[in-house]
DNA sequence: TATTGTTATACTCTATAACTATA
DNA sequence: TATAGTTATAGAGTATAACAATA
């Protein structure tokens, strides 16, 4: 992480051009301070990442599915998750257990562990995102998070509902 | 970039669970789908990233900057910038020159090749961004635009963009 | 003393390619 | 042949710590 803004006083001395009416530059903006505040506010306490979190959630929403399909669902190479199973698993919150019908896969588990404390990091990484988006009232947080969706999901049915869906295994 | 959709058929087995409501992880989506598209459409052409694009334009539209003031703008560190200036005036597109006034600063400049190769650029990523944001009309790209700024620039006074108004300059 | 640019080093994330053991 | 997991390797990107020159 950067350090603290070194000079509160001064001119912020850069204009950005036409990057003002770029989505992609504001959304990479918003995206970054998000990450900075989760690293601030759950990533120093928790020692996670976005990225894990997500992974965790996954795992948990899904019990039992396999490195490849993790990795289609965070979206890169099989080989990528590799270490961070291994991360996770080394860390004792989730299992590689052996499919009994494939002898190639894998099915990940949350271990106890595991579960406990993905609960504990879920409260926090929701209260988090609250203080973060604490400027918008619950509309404009509705909305954004609806266009946001129709920009990566152009298939999507306003998905708000989705949460508490199992792995419909 | 991992493979394209290797089961188009099959169902997408990922439930998203508790993370349908926290607006980081759409943002990290959004991001993540933005930062793809420039780099099909944009990068893959002009071998360049978002990150890079948003340097040349810092140094563009703030011209004798030093490289201190560059890396607040970005908000990385002093170090982290050396090496893409390195990279920038390997490519002929900046020059660092010496100041006058102090001896150990270095003014970044934007060469003629440079601002040439940036116009062109930045016609790709005003197009790429409008394509990237196709599903959106534009009430809802500027509300957008307006949403996410307020989330990572606390200070601002609801910029250009307002509902009802186009991108128009 | 503080700042500017720099180097050395390390760590994370991710990709490609090749390997193995299965299927 | 194709798939699941793995390994080796490489390249961004970024951080910290220390250093020389300069302020």
């Amino acid at each position: 992480m950067p350090p603290d803004d070194p000079n509160p006083g001064k001119p912020a001395v850069v204009s950005h051009g036409p990057m003002a009416d770029e989505l992609g530059f504001h959304l990479r903006c918003a995206q970054l301070a998000a990450f900075k505040h989760f690293a601030h506010a759950v990533g120093a306490v928790e020692g996670i990442t976005p990225g894990l979190y997500g992974m965790l959630q996954a795992i948990d929403n899904n019990p039992g599915l396999s490195q490849s399909a993790l990795a289609v669902a965070m979206d890169v190479d099989r080989s990528s998750i590799v270490k961070v199973v291994d991360r996770l698993e080394g860390k004792g919150l989730i299992v590689r257990d052996a499919s009994p019908t494939d002898r190639r896969r894998y099915r990940l588990h949350m271990t106890a562990t595991g579960a406990r404390a993905l609960r504990r990091i879920q409260d926090a990484v929701i209260r988090q995102d609250r203080v973060f988006s604490a400027r918008l009232d619950d509309t404009e947080r509705a909305t954004l998070i609806a266009l946001l969706t129709r920009l990566y999901r152009p298939d999507s049915e306003t998905p708000t509902a989705r949460a508490g869906i199992g792995a419909e295994s």
